[in-house]
DNA sequence: GCGCGGTGTGAGGAAGTCGTGAGGAATCGG
DNA sequence: CCGATTCCTCACGACTTCCTCACACCGCGC
């Protein structure tokens, strides 16, 4: 659920905007001067903001800038100010975007989403937690949660352990396969998949028989991300049925 | 330089928009039409396009839709209709701002430049921290930090020429392609970008098999930019899948 | 104990992908 | 017209990824 924060002055317009987003199932903020609008976004970072120009103690114009210091969250500015001059300054201040009032409630939505999914493109993917490994499935990545206790350090010598000695952030590789394999387990977490459905749709449906590739991969998904590859404790086999990825 | 694709049916209005956007240093194509517009985009993706909704060919919603399937490229839509429902269609379909017109020229170059600041700075600061370099994606520009040589041996025998030692201001030239590529890999720090994608965001979707060229400029960014161009710590390959900005 | 179906592991070669260099086309400015 | 720059294409060696085969292991029923 995303987060909007509606900062205004007209205690009327402010809760005909809460009604309408809580209908469109948004979590709503509210603030009614600029003061409060730059504590709320500190306190708790909104999703975007909806900010009215007209407030009773800061100008718009310096909430804006005070909130591009330090934040790129979307700002879409109400006004009922029409002159082009006045857009002008708001949008080089960092809003992105300005709806003059009185204003459509479902463009003002529609302009919402839109900077909701201008958002979304930019923003890392969601992580699932695998064990010792993080993997986010968008960026194609799986990274080392915890740095092992353990004597880890004594690969010094210049060999291309990869992912090992390089940064603080040691990564992991897997080949296509690995990823396509594990893409699908992680996508149904807990439940079984039948060993004839990750090969029809990994490998396409002529080679549902080719059970020797898929131990093949699984093997090394075990070695790359299980503590003790011999015995899983994240992707289980299901003897006779298929995989499993067990949270 | 950006480069701008105004797609519009009035002859006039486009050289109008022409001659402002020259003006402000930006670098203009045109299209009179749905199907020019299109293949204008694939041919050269430009950085922002201004669209007219109301095409003598296309329905300029059915214009963007066609981009949205392939491209992020911020749409600002112009056209001549006030009325709500046809707002909330366009900016349903992906555009990212909607101007009615008559507008002012003076917020139509303020909601431009907010699409622009907006993909530059979507997700990280200015300057991105590169090796010895120093990356700044608003400026174009790619400056060398420190003037002390790598920290492992970073001097090839008999290669001293690439503008570190004769200049006060020693600056790397890199060119429009290699551009492209890079500011996509690090708009997305840390996460795969598959050779599919690089291919339909900088060359247009007819060349997404043309991995021959993709190879070759990123040969051309390593050599300017790894301290070790046979073995990158930065711009890493993930073999089958594509590449990936290692911060 | 013994066969049996399904599974995990290792080694070999086939197939595909990547890095690099050279040659030539296209573009731009003088 | 020429030169410089940028880009694409082709070819070859090196590497990664993938498949196949063989064999050991495990639980099961007899």
């Amino acid at each position: 659920m995303n987060r909007i924060l509606v900062v205004d002055d007209e205690s009327q317009l402010l809760r005909a905007l809460r009604i309408n987003l809580r209908a469109r199932h948004y979590e709503v903020d509210t603030a009614h001067d600029g003061a409060a609008a730059l504590s709320a976004v500190a306190r708790r970072p909104p999703d975007v903001v909806v900010l009215d120009l007209g407030l009773p103690d800061i100008d718009g114009i310096d909430v804006i800038i005070g909130l591009r210091g330090w934040t790129q969250v979307p700002i879409i500015v109400l006004s009922g100010r029409t002159d082009g001059a006045h857009k002008v300054e708001a949008l080089d201040a960092g809003a992105d975007d300005y709806v003059t009032k009185p204003f459509n409630i479902d463009e003002l939505l529609a302009r919402i989403r839109a900077a909701l999914r201008h958002r979304a493109t930019s923003d890392i993917g969601q992580q699932i937690i695998l064990g010792a490994y993080t993997v986010d499935l968008p960026a194609h990545r799986v990274t080392r949660r915890c740095p092992t206790p353990g004597p880890t350090g004594a690969d010094r010598p210049g060999a291309d352990q990869p992912g090992a000695s390089a940064s603080g952030q040691p990564a992991v590789h897997l080949t296509p396969t690995e990823w396509k394999i594990l893409a699908l387990l992680l996508r149904h977490p807990g439940a079984l998949v039948e060993s004839h459905r990750l090969l029809t749709e990994i490998w396409g449906p002529r080679y549902h028989t080719a059970t020797d590739s898929l131990r093949f991969h699984i093997a090394g998904l075990r070695r790359k991300l299980e503590a003790d590859p011999a015995h899983p404790r994240y992707l289980l086999t299901e003897a006779g049925l298929g995989y499993r990825y067990q949270p």
